[in-house]
DNA sequence: AATGAATGAGATTTCATTCAT
DNA sequence: AATGAATGAAATCTCATTCAT
């Protein structure tokens, strides 16, 4: 068994559980079932779990896009599954979110984040391209901004939505539908 | 002197100085001018500031805000100045925002949070209605979560700029531009 | 009203329900109803208290005692109602004998401990010269020291019942016989 | 070595000699040889040794006991030893008997007194049970209650002398000699 | 006499990190 | 590689006491 993956999935769980600052190494090392010393042979600090923790719900994040995000679709159709899968996300990960967020903000790990994110957001610039490309959307688009910004769009939206509880399925529904339009009309989609 | 003033002022200013994490209570107090005990007369503990910090935080976005949009401008004009200003909170207060985020999100205040942001996303709400009134903006927009909408696009395009350097002007420039051209198109803004 | 009684009372009811050591000077004047600096003048510490509730609890035992014991009665018959009195007032305040107890151990109020309990030696040593007196108990006792031995073995008698529980009646009915029978025989009682 | 037992040894000898208020956990981890931290590794506080403290001074109360009772002397000599046994404990350790007994009073630990005296109460149980069978005492005595009887009065007595001053050598003589009376008469020991 | 906010020394407590096994 | 008891520096937190009002 591979301990140190051990390691880095235990601490999602404890640190969603009760919050990154309330965590103690000895909280992770007892849900990883290891002893309080082999923390130490695979990561100098708990902040330094931050990187591998966002390796991996980047991953989340980009198995759950890709499967619900149909590769035949047309592209408005393709949207409003991205903007799906984003609140999915969110809801089942927002605290892991917000702790990435600020345990990454809070070290030298910075330069990191964008590597790790970078996936997600080449992926989705490639969608505008495509859709650029087919005169779906404006042309005066440039891709590459434009995906981080429908990206914190629809992140910021559903933030706002599962920050305060996940079972909000009613709100997302309707949060959802206004960001739909919202984007419908900043990408200038053509139907 | 009202010391619970001066404890949030400090605690901004520490906080902001040298993060959230690495302050202790002891350079909280040294930094207010007060007792160690003081400290403890007015909060519990280090996270039970946060609310408070947060409605400090509002009331400096708010000036700033009311500062940078001038009341007879069209409403093109005083989009970009919207942008510009939360550009700017973004950009002098981006740790305290972070923190207030994770902060918040790590204890049980979350339902102030709404209170706390309320004013904002009225005061925004408002500009939208005006706009929409006379006919600048597409007669679709439901103004209150459309406000949403607007000041997390926002917020989270500066984000992606100051997070990792508050002295990135060019790229904020850039980053400002394309959140304009989106917003025109998201609203339907008619010139 | 007079606050140096209202101190001592609401100290004595303190210090029962959280003990000695758990119980703050700030929840003695919360319960007297008095501000934090007025405890100061008249008490100059916690444990200057002491032999003030010292004083009250002696008197509180002299008042049961003496409800207790008809003056009319034989030595016998009131040998046994000391005995219920001593009960009762154990069962009542053990909390507080336990406290005055290390309270003034832990002082240097040693001394003021024997002046205050002496009513209640004299008080039983009285009893026991008359009986002796009137023949009624062996010559050979000395009844200054004997007071304090019956004194001291009813108390612990009844300590041993009611230390880990005030309700318990039966328990303390036998414990009373048992005490009884051996006093009668200690003494020397003739019938 | 074992350092639990460390720090009950070092609590005991600390609390003897400054008394369990003025004692800090720094001066027990200091008396004992061990890290601050350790403490905490074994006990959640100060009063929680109590327990541990009760138990070890049942113990050397036995030892004591049973080095100063002669095995084949008289019962009426071997009570006058356990008298002095028991005057001499008290001699020694008053002030751990009564921090037990105000540290046991004040906590949840109420429940382990009893087990903790038990060996002591039966021993002395046994005593009065051969005394009684021999003939040499009262045959209407109940062993068991008679045995708490004599140890509590005994250790009041005791306590009477030496709560004030160890030094009281003439005094304890004394108190010891109505002691023996008393419990002659109360036992009705036939010579 | 009375108040109670403020104090700060000093206690408790935590927990990342080490290291002998 | 793995362990986990032990560490102790460094933090939090308490609360008796003061003192300006």
């Amino acid at each position: 068994m591979n301990k140190k993956e051990a390691i880095v999935r235990a601490a999602i769980q404890v640190f969603r559980e009760q919050g990154i600052d309330k965590t103690k190494i000895s909280d992770i090392v007892k849900a990883a079932g290891i002893a309080q010393g082999t923390f130490y042979l695979y990561f100098p600090s708990k902040l330094s779990l931050m990187p591998a923790i966002a390796e991996v719900m980047v991953e989340k994040t980009m198995t759950i896009v890709q499967e619900t995000v149909q590769v035949n679709a047309s592209f408005p159709v393709q949207l409003t599954q991205i903007v799906d899968a984003i609140f999915m996300v969110t809801r089942d990960y927002h605290e892991i979110q917000a702790l990435i967020y600020s345990g990454l903000a809070s070290t030298e790990h910075l330069k990191e984040w964008e590597t790790v994110y970078a996936p997600f957001y080449n992926w989705v610039s490639e969608r505008l391209q495509e859709a650029k490309a087919d005169g779906i959307i404006r042309q005066s688009i440039n891709v590459d901004p434009t995906a981080k910004l429908v990206i914190g769009l629809v992140e910021s939206a559903a933030e706002q939505i599962y920050l305060y509880d996940s079972e909000q399925e009613d709100q997302a529904r309707i949060q959802k539908s206004e960001v739909n339009i919202f984007l419908k009309h900043a990408l200038g989609i053509r139907e």
